[in-house]
DNA sequence: TATGAATGAGAATTCATTCAT
DNA sequence: TATGAATGAATTCTCATTCAT
């Protein structure tokens, strides 16, 4: 009987696929991305090189694919908690929340947002600057709505979204090298809430 | 400067070790720590490839050098600004000038702080967190004067100094991404403070 | 044609053989025996890798056939068109005319022969050796015929055969390079006529 | 004391790479282009890998010289046998005999340029194309002057040259393979003269 | 028969490092 | 000290071929 197409076969190249990003994500957030050798990634994945280069054209390109997954991933996370709040507190903390589920729900996708180490290869390079950005924007956002609401003291909001985006990173990096506990991680949420009320001057905190 | 011709490094043999050093920031800061070969730096320095491993045992030891260096120098600036001022936005001020102007004199000693691009090789990346420790110790201390003063609103000053180091990177990032005018810079670091006192939650804004 | 549906090759099972030679052959006229990959061949001819498999036991097999049926059909078509007369010239032209006929019609098929690029596998070297040969044999036949008949010079007439040969082959790759109309073509087959029977020495050019 | 430079160092750089060429001629014109691989010419050439891309950029920038050099030596010797003479059968003879000889002292050289195997890469086509080319034009330019002077039958000359240099090729390529002895070599180029006279419609044999 | 996912040997190329001069 | 030719381990990527379905 010829080769059926389309049915069942199809599903198992996507979870191929899938399998063998995972174990990409994996080596990459264990070894960093140069050190990672796409060698490590097949064998982690228990296939042959050639089956890596059958599903991607190229290290780079899985990266890529791998960053933008990735990255779009813990975006929509956290701009959904932005947008589905009203509140400034609320919205705060709902990110920040987010970011940290997601942070300790797959620590070596999120590893892989922060250390990056793609500081050589240009297009990642690229790619990373606008991951930021959009992070940086999806932060200022309710910034804006804020201060023309004149719940925060007036203040460059960019800036502010910056240094926010800046500082929950640092510390998501922190939180994840000292393997914490649920109640830690929790305590860590809530002093990370109190730091962005404080650091956007949070005017009514009677609230 | 750093590993710049200092009085301990002054002593003409020294010369084309400093040069290559130089070379070598140069080299790191703009392709990042992988995709800077030792032949690029070599011929940046304008020396043969021999030289280098007269010079330097390795690559990598060159590079721990440089960071130990670029850290330690930028470290020393910002602790120095902290410590030789009593009050906390007066110590936020110097030290944030103190980077702003590093960062502004010697973009591509900073960049290699910032970038990295070392998440590949573990003695880079260990060295990385042990000068990111350093940065927050010191952000910590004036905090915890500070706290015991009460002139900040209680906190985890560990936290808040994971924050700040974290922000100000970033905006500083941005700020050597976006090349400023003098004058934007100052606002930068205006802004930077303001944030900073927000961030902690100091009281007495009057002053 | 050769390898096309002819009286033998015509059961219905064998059309997807055919299409994938006619496919093989545009491809290797195309890219050369190397650089044409099996995938090239298959994706040409509209199947499946494995497919490709089921009827060839490799590539250079493949070629072989090819190469065979090629060689034998220009081979086929010059003989029969160098003994279907009796004079001298009339060989020629006829058995020039037969070769400008066939590689104007299938260029690709031509080219297989004269471009070759088979350097390096050793049996297709060999072959394109036997092929050579064969033809030098079919033009060294009616030499000899003439040489007892007194018609030409004395000479080697092997060593005239080779010549022809060559010189038959750089004419037509040339001609195959810029592509001609069929009046140029018409000239071309007038011109190597004239050159042959000189170079043979004909020598009662008034019949 | 230091490195000295441009001295015997230079000299010895340069005989080695002409080794390496030397190896490389041998490995390109027993195995093909392809079949030949950097590590086949490094072995003969007893140096590591390294070394031979120390000295040359890639494979076919290598044959690229390599080609480029022998082709220039042939044509030159062909043009200046064909120059340095006025009477059109002293000019071939002249130029059959620099052809043989070139090709009897450097056989592996001249294999090189008759089979080339360099079908698939497209910038060692094109080369070989010009080669071919300039190879067509010298043989012309006497076969010109020789229809102004009437010493030839009228005739397409161009063609002729065309069919000219593949006869030779054709002639020396089976020299080659079957080893001859020197003295069947001279019997070749007599006979080689005697085609080629016959073949052009040279009218003064008497001469 | 037909498919195309999977394989893995092997090729080209890079680059940190060594060492004779 | 200084040089730069030489090294070779390691990496990426290709492609003919196999095989379960």
């Amino acid at each position: 009987m010829p080769y059926r197409s389309t049915d069942t076969t199809r599903r198992k190249k996507d979870a191929k696929r899938t399998a063998m990003m995972q174990a990409a994500v994996r080596v990459f957030a264990a070894k960093g991305y140069h050190a990672a050798t796409v060698r490590d990634i097949v064998h982690e994945a228990d296939v042959a090189v050639g089956t890596f280069y059958f599903y991607f054209p190229d290290k780079e390109t899985l990266f890529g694919h791998l960053f933008e997954e990735t990255a779009a991933f813990l975006l929509q996370a956290i701009e959904q908690a932005l947008t589905s709040r009203t509140s400034l507190p609320a919205q705060l903390e709902a990110a920040i929340q987010a970011y940290i589920n997601v942070a300790f729900y797959e620590p070596a996708v999120v590893q892989l947002l922060l250390v990056g180490g793609m500081g050589s290869v240009p297009s990642l390079a690229e790619r990373r600057v606008e991951y930021r950005e959009k992070l940086i924007r999806a932060w200022q956002r309710p910034l804006l709505v804020s201060l023309e609401r004149r719940e925060i003291e007036p203040q460059n909001a960019r800036r502010t979204a910056e240094a926010l985006v800046g500082a929950y990173d640092e510390i998501v990096f922190h939180l994840l090298a000292s393997t914490q506990t649920e109640r830690e991680a929790q305590q860590a949420v809530g002093e990370m809430v109190q730091f962005g009320l404080r650091a956007v001057g949070y005017l009514y905190q009677a609230e």
